[in-house]
DNA sequence: CATGCTTCCTTTTACGTATAAGGACCAAGT
DNA sequence: ACTTGGTCCTTATACGTAAAAGGAAGCATG
């Protein structure tokens, strides 16, 4: 049995490298964080072989200790497989690591539960800010992270009381997305609309389907509750919610999904009966995920831009770790704009 | 302007509880560790309350500097809008967080010097462990890695040495997936066979190609280099190779795509141009991506189980962690099956 | 009645870093 | 000659925690 495996070489610390360079801990600290005026260039130098030699790295925890910074943040949102949220997650991750800044992941599968871990996670100084597209309320776990002077930016309707705690927030305008998809279907000629709601009792969920209600009392069309109907944002729910659908008599003729995932398992079931998209049943989805331009026929759905959305998140974030941002949180909106394709 | 957002309530520390609690600091740091032989039951009552009304959480940084240990494992992977790697991301996760830890993602792009930034992040010590899929090689960084004391659990080829140090092995054997497309194409009378290969020069691009032709020899098939092409492992990619191979006199009959998301694309172009899949050309992926089954027609394709795989290799980076492996790395391969649906 | 053993504390130390505070030396100004 | 001030060091300290070492009280043992 070797043991070279069991025995790991210990790190260097700044004393190994202060005594190789002949000079005490505070002058390789000096020199690592750039105090010119303190230390001397042919001092500075001989620090630096001496790192180079011994091959020091900085001890992540004891830096965190002594600054409380972590250098990094967290992105705590529901479903990294939903193709939605890795590009959201990429806008942030590309920001953040322009800044210099790691980051952490937590799934929640939008379960309320592990949400509030995560948040949690955040009070042990994991990371010195969040940006988190919740499902759930945690008003008073909010309130607490966000007063223990941890950044928050959220993805979701804005609460006045944490904007004076000085949380950021990008507004989700979903009942614009909703609005957008009713409109297009009116205008061509359709009535019998029917939504795929997301998870019911979910706020985002909430939020898409008043969105959905109000255009369509604009428009002066009827709301058949019936044709109202809940799907758990995955392809399968979406085939289930649908079927549900197409066995009303007589079933819509144009249906929004509150995602395109959704929006696909809808397709399937579709198909499945025979019928023909976008003839005998019209499909809008949301969120232009990439398999939305790959399906058959290519699926019309409201772009959020999320990467970029993510990015802006991740912006506000950075700007107020930076001390950059005012006291009070910022929010704005996004823009949302509807990509016909074939599905409707 | 308010200011309530910039003088956040400094977080209670184990001294504070101590305080409150009437005992010294000690006995907190006991009753955090249940170390119940040190404490008398009702001290150890008094000091939950304590650290109940004051909200105490203890802090992650301190306690890394005292215990060496961070409690998060790094995810190293090329790239998270790739469905491939969320979903190989959740087996990691679930694992992960199933023993205590949380997780840190890096995308690296499949580029040669994000992949060595975030493994020197592991050198500073914010990780206990990482898993990744290396696209590169980093021998070096990975020895000094394993020989500072930070477990590796890579998803590649085992590399002999590294074995020797620690490192554990999740081995793909893409020749494999090669061989199941191969002989799927053969049984069905191709023999102009093209493939559309991932990003020249990289090992699992290299070893999937290698694959490929060995089983074009055992098949008695010739392989013509023209129809060998190279994507970038995205859609793009894989609809532009498609165009080139299209243009070849004569196309192929049958092409392998090195993953599911080339796959699509190359159908985008078969389809453009008004060929059917699979009479004209037959099509088969690998990954098994959700997509997969969404397309029309649905891809034939080669699953990794990736899922199960993630948290494999999850699960061998945390044993050692637990300190229940042996001091030499394991290597297991991976079961891998064709999918046949309706692209060949 | 000294001795040792438990039980349950407190005191002390170390982890590796950033930085404030203090000191030695030398050139320049009076 | 004596401050003054700058330059470039060293020493000392704090961050919050875990845990070793030490100690006081009570109780049983010979």
């Amino acid at each position: 049995m070797s043991f070279t495996a069991s025995t790991p070489r210990k790190r260097p610390t700044q004393a190994d490298v202060a005594r190789r360079a002949g000079v005490s801990q505070a002058i390789v600290s000096y020199v690592l964080n750039n105090r010119l005026d303190e230390v001397a260039e042919e001092t500075r130098v001989r620090v630096l072989e001496a790192i180079e030699e011994l091959g020091y790295v900085p001890h992540g925890a004891a830096r965190s200790l002594r600054t409380s910074r972590t250098m990094t943040v967290a992105s705590i949102i529901p479903d990294i497989t939903n193709p939605f949220y890795p590009e959201l997650e990429r806008g942030i991750q590309r920001t953040a690591e322009a800044s210099g800044y790691d980051l952490v992941v937590s799934n929640t599968d939008g379960d309320r539960e592990k949400e509030a871990r995560a948040l949690r996670g955040l009070l042990r100084g994991h990371a010195d800010g969040a940006v988190m597209l919740p499902f759930h309320d945690h008003r008073e776990l909010f309130r607490t992270i966000a007063e223990s002077g941890v950044c928050l930016s959220l993805i979701s309707l804005p609460d006045p009381e944490l904007i004076d705690l000085g949380v950021d927030y990008l507004v989700i305008d979903t009942s614009h997305a909703a609005r957008l998809a009713v409109t297009h279907f009116a205008e061509r000629g359709h009535s019998r609309i029917g939504m795929i709601a997301g998870i019911a009792g979910t706020p985002p969920s909430d939020h898409r389907r008043r969105g959905f209600r109000a255009a369509m009392t604009t428009h002066g069309l009827d709301i058949d509750e019936a044709l109202i109907r809940y799907g758990d944002f995955q392809e399968a729910g979406g085939y289930l919610a649908m079927n549900a659908l197409l066995d009303r008599k007589p079933p819509p003729t144009a249906v929004f999904a509150a995602n395109d995932l959704m929006a696909i398992g809808a397709m399937m079931a579709i198909r499945q009966r025979g019928l023909r998209i976008p003839d005998d049943v019209a499909i809008i989805g949301v969120d232009d995920i990439p398999a939305a331009r790959y399906v058959q026929p290519t699926l019309t759905t409201v772009t959020q831009f999320t990467e970029i959305r993510g990015a802006q998140a991740a912006e506000y974030l950075l700007t107020r770790l930076a001390g950059k941002a005012p006291d009070i949180g910022r929010q704005s909106g996004h823009r949302v704009e509807l990509i016909v394709r074939e599905s409707a």
